[in-house]
DNA sequence: CAAAAATATTTTAAGTATGAAATAATAACT
DNA sequence: AGTTATTATTTCATACTTAAAATATTTTTG
């Protein structure tokens, strides 16, 4: 809280000549310290999906893509729409149509017409999507358990913690969609 | 790492009949945290990315990628070569080949033959490119800052610090090229 | 030095991705 | 009821991205 006293500037009406490099020393610091965390993060998440992607690739012969489009899909039996694949895979619409396409011709999901919208389809996975998934679900998080070993438990739970916070303060800083209730 | 003590067991011969069920459960909450938490570091990153690649879009009309490579080259004014610029962004060769492309017709960057290695280029900012660079970072800077900025200066480091363990993690696991001296 | 192995880049094919325009259907409004 | 706006999805054009094959040039080795 208390953000930076940015409107500081606004003022120096002359009283007092010492803090103004101070400030400035502070801002410096502070915008390669968020520069540090950014790029750390970033690497950190490329390697990461790297990795996962080759291993995807070399064990199940299956894209990180469709992996995580079936991952959303097994979490709701119900069944997804597209729109709904969209938000949570955190992808454009025209993304969705063209990675279900592959899925649905690999026989692993199916689009099914909604009764609610004629408009709409919603996405399930086929019985043999199910198993297929199953199956690379259990060794994918092993990878993931493998990949974060190094970290203890706690910390852990603090990256989690702060990542949340994270999230939160850029979902609220964010202009979007406030009709819904949030999620 | 001393795995989960599975061989615990091994001490007194059927005295205790509870402690399996609790080894089942904590492994359990072991891969869901490790899940849990690499879920939501990626959203973050995604949700970063998604907003700076739209602003640079709108504000400067050029790409992430782009951005990036440029961004790469400034901190190396002598220049770098294709396949530096391919590590340090973490991308394939082919990658770079085609954003180089790009930024070349732009006349931001140029490739220059490398006096050393007739195989290799070194890219290079045009003076124009590092005068564009120039202002797009600024404002690039400012972007980072703000939208980290609802974490507190002790929880950016704290997260500094421990993304930078997990990286380490990562490198030591990785049976990536020891040839190097590593930078 | 010549053959073989390694390295630096490009090319190619396939598969994501985005943003914007197009379609089709629903909801809202008069 | 009929227009208008909104919503769900697809299509399109362009760009990014990977993995693998191809080229060209060292470097290593015998």
């Amino acid at each position: 809280m208390a953000r930076k006293p940015i409107d500081e500037t606004g003022t120096g009406a002359g009283r007092e000549p010492a803090p103004v490099l101070d400030l400035e020393a502070r801002l410096t610091e502070d915008h390669h310290q968020s520069l540090v965390l950014w790029l750390r993060m970033l690497s950190c998440t490329v390697r990461i999906e790297t990795e996962i992607r080759s291993r995807l690739r070399a064990d199940f012969d299956i894209t990180l893509p469709r992996f995580d489009l079936m991952a959303q899909l097994e979490r709701h039996p119900e069944g997804l729409r597209m729109g709904e694949l969209s938000q949570r895979m955190m992808v454009t619409g025209g993304n969705v149509t063209g990675i279900t396409d592959q899925l649905e011709e690999e026989k692993l999901v199916v689009r099914e017409p909604s009764p609610e919208d004629r408009r709409a389809f919603v996405v399930k996975l086929t019985p043999s999507g199910r198993k297929a998934f199953a199956k690379m679900a259990a060794v994918h998080e092993q990878w993931i358990v493998e990949l974060f070993s190094t970290l203890p438990a706690a910390s852990k739970d603090t990256l989690i913690e702060l990542l949340s916070q994270l999230k939160q303060g850029l979902t609220d800083r964010s202009p979007a969609e406030r009709k819904q209730n949030g999620g």
